[in-house]
DNA sequence: GCTAGCACTCGGTAACCTTGAGTGCCAGAG
DNA sequence: CTCTGGCACTCAAGGTTACCGAGTGCTAGC
């Protein structure tokens, strides 16, 4: 499609404009002494490429910038993710080895950990279905005489917990049993196949059993499914100069389900980085958005991710995912908190 | 220490300038009619207010501007909260019968609601204690060989959880023995007073017994204590014209610990306003922050506060924190989602 | 004590010019 | 046919000047 000048002269323009953020000139292609060529060529080579729409003048007397187009061939010619500067794999190590404990906790600073590794905004979206991990321990606790709480251990040390309203009043003795039934029925189970519930003849108890077990079933889809958590978001106010785009990406990035949606879609169609207008959210035609899958026992649980300027390091930005991504996967998979991810430090390197 | 004319015109200047965001003339406080003088004699008392500290003048052909002090007089000479607009409070009551459940979650939404109330940011801090409500049940669930997690039920619903890593390999057996020693010393007793523990005999089992009592007491001060939410980040840089104050001010929101403390420091001073440079930040020094703390049972437990630019709309904000401080307090207090918040519509409009 | 009048200050805006970076194009060399 | 040096052209950015007008401080008089 670009020969090979062209090509060399494209990844050029890119390179220097995300670094320097200004328009790019012939002349400075041409100083660089990787082709050889000077200046008249690169210019009569760069009016080609804008031809084809891979750069952009902003005015006739300035130099070159990459359309969202240029930026697609960029990415794409990329050779992989960079490896992680060392300062930085120190961090994700540090980070990995200290966190544990509550998922939500965990995934709230990942947001954090991915953020600093990429000076940019980084997006974590939680698991989507319940924790998928082996049912540990199931209780149920009486709260009030109308309120009975269901509270579950999953494999990872997740805590699930539904309240149950009730209509009529139960004994203690009554909340004990149904919570022994239905932790008969659930433990050792996943959440999304049950054993079955042996009833035990008293109405109250196997009804209340039933509910608790339904509660833990039923994932709380519409509010819950889909979490976020945000990090760094100041990172944009530094990456744009126009106080009219931070207000808008700030905007953005406060409205969970325009982001999950956008990360979804994003890793739906197969992608990697979305660049500039490539995902539909029009506020954001300034933005690229670099995601990873993250796994819970090797199922595709929720997100991650880093938004960030159309002239991001994309580079960075890959490696920063995918190494967080990674790992996570590993601290989140049932045998938790991983002795063994020192190995997984070299092959992320090399993808 | 201000007669009542230089009082009137420091509070139109105030006014004036909150909403204008520009220096005010002494024409135009004139004008406004509600003294019956003239431009010039405005001007005088203008001239000593600026001596006296209250107003500042950005250079000699401009009009003036409050400083801190200028503030300070006009917030503690409020009549007191503004009523809250009919649709704010529609929003907020359809917010507190709808939001039920759980304790982060609710805080988190909170946040956004404060925000949109006020159209500042507003963060809100979790209660600081560990839920001090009566514990309902304590279970220990052993997730891997050396890995425990003790998880307990308090009174309000909410679930403590606390992992405790083992040095020694113990039995099911072992562990069940130590929860159900641990749930007698626990249940019934609140976090901060433990019953007796009864000994077993068997050395493991009460060492685990007392490791998972004494996990769930220690606060977990350093890193969970204080956590924090924060509500319409954006609105800062809508508040804002200055790229560099936008900056620095969304950096601050995400400095978990300064926030806590900023919140912390103007409680504990007795104040529920910090202008400008009142609160020790110095890159907050164009903001202010009007503060209130919300209980549990009675007891003060966290706080809830807007964070705005020093030219803020105190009047709304102070209602706004008021109100859902108080519908927070009993949303949170036992007996849970209440069914006689209605009645507190009225009282805190009345403040 | 208040006010009208007046001189003064100074930020903001527009008009103008200059500078220089960068391009497009052309003609000639390889 | 490709590359390059040269040159005219364009246009944003920055500096200078002048002007306008908002707003003040001061003073003299009511």
């Amino acid at each position: 499609m670009l020969d090979e000048r062209k090509a060399a002269i494209l990844r050029a323009v890119v390179e220097s404009h995300i670094r320097t953020a200004q328009p790019v000139s012939s002349s400075f292609v041409a100083q660089l002494g990787d082709l050889g060529v000077s200046p008249a060529t690169v210019r009569n080579e760069m009016a080609v490429l804008e031809q084809d729409g891979y750069l952009f003048q902003p005015h006739a007397s300035a130099g070159r910038v990459p359309t969202d187009k240029g930026y697609r061939f960029f990415v794409d010619s990329l050779s992989g993710p960079a490896p992680l500067a060392a300062a930085q794999s120190e961090l994700v190590r540090l980070f990995f080895a200290r966190t544990h404990g509550e998922l939500e906790r965990m995934l709230a600073e990942t947001s954090g950990l991915l953020s600093r590794l990429t000076d940019y905004a980084a997006v974590v979206v939680a698991p989507s279905a319940p924790e998928p991990g082996r049912v540990r321990s199931l209780q149920l606790v009486k709260l009030s005489t109308h309120l009975v709480l269901v509270v579950a251990v999953l494999g990872n040390g997740a805590v699930e917990r539904r309240p149950l309203e009730l209509s009529a009043e139960v004994s203690d003795a009554q909340v004990d049993r149904a919570g022994a039934s239905a932790a008969v029925s659930l433990v050792g189970a996943t959440l999304d196949k049950p054993g079955a519930l042996t009833l035990s003849g008293d109405l109250a108890v196997d009804a209340l059993a039933g509910a608790a077990v339904q509660a833990l079933l039923t994932t709380e889809q519409a509010p819950g499914a889909g979490q976020v958590w945000v990090g760094g978001a100041a990172r944009m106010a530094v990456a744009f100069e126009a106080v009219g785009t931070i207000r808008t990406v700030l905007g953005i990035l406060e409205e969970q389900y325009v982001l999950v949606t956008l990360l979804k879609d994003v890793l739906d169609r197969g992608l990697t980085v979305a660049i500039g207008a490539e995902h539909g959210i029009l506020p954001l035609a300034d933005c690229s958005v670099v995601v990873a899958p993250y796994e819970v026992d090797g199922e595709r649980a929720g997100t991650v991710g880093v938004l960030g300027p159309t002239r991001m390091h994309y580079d960075q930005a890959l490696a920063a995912v995918a190494v967080v991504s990674k790992k996570l996967s590993r601290a989140l998979s049932e045998g938790g908190d991983g002795d063994d991810l020192g190995d997984l430090e070299k092959s992320s390197t090399g993808g």
